[in-house]
DNA sequence: TACGATCCGTTTGGTAGCGAACGAAGTCGG
DNA sequence: CCGACTTCGTTCGCTACCAAACGGATCGTA
């Protein structure tokens, strides 16, 4: 294994085999997962100090931008779905971003439970100038890697995110 | 790419593409990052869900145990950075399994600033019981892949971990 | 057309997470 | 010693996040 980038991450990593190394343990799938939460967090933490505290948007809030700017307007339980958040999180998320002004909710008249939030022009703007921005981050974050390199990765990680997701 | 086992994620995706393509963005890289993302959820979430939930503890909280488990008593500085968490956060996290009985904390001596954070025989106990579950689940949750790919994709995350890390 | 079941989004109560401000403890130059 | 600076962990104010409970709206069925 080749691994000359980041020779402290792989050192922790031997040792924790070191010392847990008498216990029939899977290390591979140890190492795996929790690469894959700790890349999660520095990634989110470094968009959220760099360009989203910029603009005051959480990662959060951003994602429900991002989601409805590139399908539109949406009633809470799919957007929910596809921010990938519990609809009670969303409601709070949603509340933050009216706040801001940049999105508005509005009742659905025919069904008078249901309501749809769509983005303001404030919003619209928003995310117009931020998204490609955060894709530069997004780039620099995964520049070390080749495009068969990010294609392998989220090839990858679609199957986890399947695997995990069915209980 | 060999993508049988998640049409629908990749539909989605393939969706985004169409609707941002006229744009200059890289979707190389915005597709690895959110699948980083989405991953590091699916997997939290269904660790939580399942045998975290049974021992009354948050990923943070297992975090942390396993963390003492691993590398004995530890002072909250190194502790937090080990754990991955702001000091902040940490202390929030160490007084909940204090409230558990997993852990305590030590004033030390020789300089009355630092804590120093221990597991409790209760602690070490749940933790030697709960790791090996956890691992399963582990297991599980990367269980598509093979040995091969599981370094591949510990190993690729680990380049974006790096560079995601420096400023 | 009435009523039980179901389906919505919101609220609630809890933990987690961050950055910044804080106070106590230690350090160091003079 | 002693004051200024630094280094600790904690606290504070805020947002995020979840599951579960809730209450209004709708639907199915008779």
């Amino acid at each position: 294994m080749d691994d000359r980038a980041d020779p402290r991450l792989l050192d922790a990593e031997r040792l924790i085999e070191a010392r847990l190394g008498y216990r029939h343990l899977d290390f591979d799938s140890m190492l795996s997962v929790s690469n894959i939460y700790r890349a999660a967090t520095a990634v989110r933490r470094r968009a959220e100090r760099g360009v989203l505290s910029e603009f005051g948007l959480s990662w959060g809030g951003f994602t429900t931008l991002w989601v409805l700017w590139v399908w539109g307007d949406m009633q809470t339980a799919e957007l929910a779905d596809e921010c990938d958040l519990s609809k009670g999180t969303l409601t709070g998320v949603v509340k933050t971003l009216e706040k801001r002004g940049f999105v508005e909710r509005r009742r659905v008249a025919s069904d008078r439970r249901r309501v749809t939030v769509s983005l303001t022009p404030a919003g619209l703007e928003t995310i117009e100038r931020l998204f490609p921005r955060f894709n530069l981050y997004e780039g620099e974050m995964v520049g070390e890697l080749s495009t068969t390199e990010k294609h392998e990765l989220a090839r990858l990680l679609r199957r986890v995110i399947v695997a995990a997701g069915e209980q």
